[in-house]
Formats: structure tokens, C-alpha cells, sequence
DNA sequence: GATGAATGAGAATTCATTCAT
DNA sequence: TATGAATGAATTCTCATTCAT
């Protein structure tokens, strides 16, 4: 029974273990080159397999790029619910997702996030095929409006302004291609940088 | 010698027209479908004439959405130099722009400018083609550092805070995107959205 | 009467200066760069007309290029003529086509004929559109053939070659292609080359 | 280990086949239409596979012709190598390489090379990315040369004529082109051509 | 499963030719 | 008559996707 088994699950653990490879690598990719711009081939080639191998694992180029999605969002999400559960403020909680977002390791997925994000064609494409996607980043917008509302009732966070706007602010606060030039020419830090966002926010959105 | 002119400048102001209509139904399509997804067939058509004729024009696609960027810069930094004449506080001039682009005419127009500032590849094609774009672009960060750095000497923003980083915020709450949400769910005007906006940001680097 | 006919001619005159006129730019384009690498745009900005205007004067592209040949069959028969009118041996005719051919004014000219009359394309365009070239051509044939016929009956070359070998060995000595090196690399001047070719020619067809 | 061995080379084998299909292939609808009337749709679709496949065999057109070129150039060079190694007189050899070049197997293919030898576009093309080419034909060139300066320092060749001019000469004897109207009207056979035209040229050059 | 050769729809671009002014 | 803007067929080349081995 477990010979029967074993190899079957060995297999399964190769294989999204493989998967886990063609994501990351066509992440850096499209990151550096856009989606685009960026071939299934240079994918493949930069994975080490063939290009019909990586049509084994994802259907075609838009469910590649989706699946990266859900990946980086599931991951935000663990994150934001980790932090959720440490006891402390509202605001310490937000810090630490715009810290994550944009100053820890996950600064580079949330370039790519921000990045299609913006763009027309992504957005339509999420539309379509993207309904995890749609789902997970509701769950990420309404994990931030809750913060932000519970920061109100305590009394920290203005009343008087709307609580979507908030969000949305916070939101667009998370795009680091913004902020490359403050380290390219500025010279700051990503730490010093998330410090002085948040202050500035914090500070927009405190109450009187 | 007017019959000599006429025919000429005549024929220069059809250019001129037809021109200013390549490129509005240009940044209409770009803005719907996006760069890559728009082909140049598509473009022509829907101004109504033949695709050739859109290269009597432009001599490339890339050339097209460059004269489109260029074009738009060249108008924000109209706009804000007849909003820096207009006597009034740095802030209000900051409030003007953000109106600008965010609440009126412009507002389309700045989709399309913030989509695309977010994509690799617009931005690998603007620094090989655009060099005007990034010069017209560096202007607009400018003015906009000086605004701020004229606030924190007149005592009204927090000096502590470095231009830089309240210079890339003040840019990354222009992208439009990030607001859609707010329009369509919560039924919030623009204009209410630029003022809560503003709100939260002068607010948040306001001098104690 | 002369009113009405003299601006008619003189307008006739024009007409005809501008049609050699664009017959001598075409030609030098053509050579320089070839047919289908010519565009009639080309051709047209370094006459200092219009596309359109072309038109006027040739129905299209392969009529262009069809009435140069043409004319310059017309020249080289014209040349053939006055030397045959000469008095002097055969021999001595075709020393002189050679030499009008390869070395003197004509040289340009003879280089673009032997070009395209190498090239498949440009044959069979003269096969469908160029049936007066076919029979200037056969003219000169004829007519080489004719002088080399003559020097058989003078006893002057050898009756045992066949003169349709002859004639043809003689016509592919007139590409200059062939040539260019010799002047370029070994600093021979054209003359020279003609009287080499034409003493290994003569040589090789004298009789015993 | 034949069977790890064994499928590398047999696709290699497939490939290389299918390599010298699409050259054959080509270089026959190169004849027959010339270089620019010839479309890679046409050439895909007379070889039976689509047109992406011709460009997995060769970046582009461009190439698609400097590689016939090469292809036959090398072949070129192995006869004349063959030729030479054979004992025989430097006329006998240069005999050998006219009947090659122009009798044998070889005959359509030397047309397509005479052919695009004499236009100027195809030149200009070889200027730029036939470097391969352009030092095979330059062997060519040396090689007939060599034999010609053999034959003179044997006191067989009259040593009072410039080599290169020689050269150049039996070079321009290698165009089929001229010759067609011998076979199509006068009923010669290639053969005889090869003969009369060695006749006259090695007559031409006999040693006084 | 893995491969990568083959496919072919699709896009950008060119340019001979036409025709309204 | 001269013009040159407009046209659109034709061409080259790319790349996501498929499928026989």
C-alpha cells in the first residue's frame, strides 16, 4: 500500500516542487521584462526544462502570470493574518504589512503586484480568467478596511474620513516603483523609507 | 501673397488636426486595451482612416505613445506653471494639481500616464526613445519639490520629513487607478475623493 | 497659328526635358541601389518633383525602368551605327564598342544594363512589358554578330567557331561588374582593361 | 548506449536534412523569381511546411541567401580543390572548373550565383553580413589566380598580360546567363559551349 | 512525463499607385 | 498640370500553443 502510495505522492512532491520553480523564475521574469515582453521560452529556458514542460503545469501564458497572483496574494494574506494575531494596535498591524509590502523580502513580488496592477490589459485579463485573484485581493482590501475601522473605534483614527479613501490611500502607498529613486539618488534605506510613509500616513489619518 | 500662405498654412492646420486626432483616439485605445493589445490597424480604423496613414504621422508605434506622453507632460507643466503665477499658498497650488489631474478634463489622461509609468517595458521604451519625456517628467518632479520645500521654509509643512519622500508620495496619490474603486462601490465624487485625499496628505506633513 | 503651336511645342519641349530628367536620376538611383530597393519616392525628391508627377511621364515602376533600357539600347544602336558608317574592319568596330561600352561616357550606363540584365526579376518584366527592348537588343545582336561574320568572310577570324559562341563571349565581356576590381585593387585604368580584353578577345578568336 | 546516442543524431540527422530542403528548395524559387519577388511564404509552402519552421533553420531571409551562397561557394572550392589535386595542367584544371561551373550538376546553380553576383543589392547585402562569403569567393579568385600564373611560368600563358585581368576575365566566362540564347535558339549543347568558349579563351591567352 | 520541432494567426511596417485639390 | 496625402495589399518576422516521439 505504501509502495503503491509513496512513489505516487513522491511524484506529486516533485512535481509542485517544480511548479513552485516555473513560478518563481517566470516572476523574476516578467518583473524584469514585463509580461509582454517576456517569451514561454525564456521562462522554460530559464527554468532549465522545456517549453511544452511548463504547459503541463499551467494551461498557458495568462494562467502562468494568474497563478503568480493568487501565490503572492495567498502569501500577503498569511502574512496579514499572522500579524493580525499578534496582539497590538491597528496601526502597528498596518506598519507591519507596508513594512512586508515594501521593505522586507516580499519587496520585489510587490513590485510585480504593483506593476500589473496598473496595467490595462493584466486588469482585463483578471476579469476573465482571475476570479481567485479578484477574491483573494478583496480579502486583502477588506483585512486593511477593517484595521482602519477598528483604529476609528478606538479612537486613533479620524471618524470623519471615509474609511475607502483610507484604504485606497494605503493601497497606492504600497507601489515601490515610486520610491526607487529615493534609493537610487536619495540614498535611503527601504527601512527609512517605510518609516517616514508611515509617518506621513499615520500622522494624515490620525485623529484630531 | 495671402493666396500664396494660405493654401499652405491651410494644409499645415489639417496636419496639425488630423494629427491631434491620431493621437486623442490614440490615448483613448491605449487607455482601453492597453499598449501591446492595441494594434496599429485597431487605432487607425477607429479614427477612420487607413493604417499607412497613421505612419505619415508617427514613424512607429513606439513613436506614437512617446508623442502621446510628451504631449500630456507638456500640458501638466502648463497647467502647473500658470498654477504657480496664480498667487496663493504652496499648498493650494499643490491641491490645484492634484485637482488637475485627478478631478478634471485630465483625469483619463492620467490613467493612462500612471498605467503605463508602472510597466517595465514603457519604461525600458522611454529611456531609449523618450528622452524628452524623461526631461519634461523631471520638470514636473521639480515643481513639485520646490512647492514643498517653498511649504517647509514658510513654516507650513514638517521640515523633518525629507522632499524626496513626501515628493514620491505626493506622485504615487496621482494614479487614478487606485481610486476606481471608490467611484463605482462607494459613490464618491471625484472631487470629494481629491479632497479627502489632500486632507490626509497635508495633514499628514503638516509642521506639528 | 505659331501662337498656338510655339507654347505647345515649348511646352512639348518642356515636357521632354523633364521626362530625360527623370530618366537620368532614375538611372543613377537604380544603379546605386538597385530596383527594388528604389523607391519612387526617391527617385521623385532627387529630381525635386512630386511622386505624382512621375506618373505623368511613366504609367508606373517597370515602365521606368523599361524606358531607360530603352533609351540607352537606342544610344548604344546609335553608337553601333556611326562606327559601322566608319571606314575600318571589324575588328576596329568592335574596339570601339568595347570601348564605348566599358570605358568611355557610357560606362555608368553599361553597368546598370548588364546589372539588371542579369537579374531574373528585371527579364521578366522585359518579357512581359518590354517588348521594344527585346528587339533593340536583338538589333544589337545582330549587329555584333553581323561585323564578327564579316571578319569570318575577310579571313580575319576563325570560320570554324560558331558566331553565335562568338557573340555571346563578346556581349558577356561588356559587364564592367567583372571589372571593378581590377581597377579598385590594380590600379588599371579602363583603357587598359579594353585593351587587354580586347587583345585576349581577338586573339582568341583569330583565325590560324 | 546507441540508444542515448542514437536519437541526438537522428533529429540532428532529421534536421540537417530538412536544413538542405529548405536551401535546395529556396535556392530554386531564388532562380526562378529572383531574390525580392520570392516571399518566405512562397518558399515555406514549396517546401510543404509552414513558414515559422523556415525560421527555425534561418533567422531571416538575409541569411537564407548567404547561406545558399555559402553552401555553394564551399562546393565551388571542393571541386577546384579536387580539381587540383589531380595532375593535370593549369588549363586542364581550368577547363575542368568551366565545365563544372557551367555543364555539369552545377549549371543552375552557377545562374543563381552569376545572377546575384551582378546586382547591386545583393552585393550590398554581402558587404554587410556575408563575411563568409565574400573570403570564399576570394579563394575562388586566388585559386584561378594561382593556375593562371602557373600557366605562365610553365610558358604556356602569354606572360605579357596582367594575371587579374586574366582572372577576371575567366570569371565573367562563367555566366550561364549569356549563354542560354546559344542552347534555346542555336541548339547547342552545353558541352560544345564549354569547348568553343575554352577554345577562344585559352587561345586568347596562349603564350605568343 | 518530458521534449522541442512545427504551426499559423497576428502584428508592424513599407511603398507603388491613385486622386482630390 | 503638379502635388503629396491617403490607401491597402503584401511582406517579414514573432511566439503562444500543440503534439508526435
Amino acid at each position: 500500500m505504501q509502495t503503491s502510495q509513496s512513489p505516487r505522492s513522491l511524484k506529486e512532491k516533485q512535481r509542485q516542487e517544480r511548479e513552485t520553480l516555473i513560478l518563481q523564475v517566470a516572476e523574476e521574469v516578467f518583473l524584469e521584462r514585463g509580461y509582454h515582453e517576456t517569451s514561454m521560452d525564456e521562462i522554460a529556458s530559464r527554468v532549465g526544462i522545456a517549453k511544452g514542460t511548463v504547459y503541463l503545469h499551467f494551461p498557458g501564458k495568462d494562467d502562468l502570470i494568474v497563478a503568480i497572483f493568487a501565490r503572492d496574494m495567498q502569501e500577503i494574506l498569511r502574512h496579514l493574518d499572522a500579524s493580525l494575531d499578534a496582539q497590538s494596535s491597528p496601526q502597528a498591524k498596518l506598519e507591519a504589512l507596508l513594512y512586508f509590502m515594501y521593505a522586507g523580502l516580499f519587496h520585489k513580488r510587490t513590485q510585480l503586484l504593483s506593476t500589473i496592477y496598473h496595467s490595462v490589459d493584466m486588469r482585463r485579463l483578471f476579469a476573465e480568467k482571475g476570479n481567485c485573484i479578484k477574491s483573494l485581493w478583496e480579502s486583502v482590501v477588506e483585512r486593511v478596511s477593517l484595521l482602519l475601522e477598528e483604529g476609528k473605534a478606538r479612537g486613533e483614527f479620524d471618524a470623519t474620513l471615509p474609511t475607502s479613501v483610507m484604504t485606497s490611500i494605503f493601497l497606492s502607498l504600497l507601489s515601490p516603483k515610486s520610491y526607487e529613486r529615493l534609493i537610487s539618488e536619495d540614498k535611503l534605506s527601504p527601512e527609512d523609507i517605510v518609516i517616514h510613509v508611515g509617518k506621513i500616513f499615520f500622522r494624515g489619518i490620525a485623529a484630531q
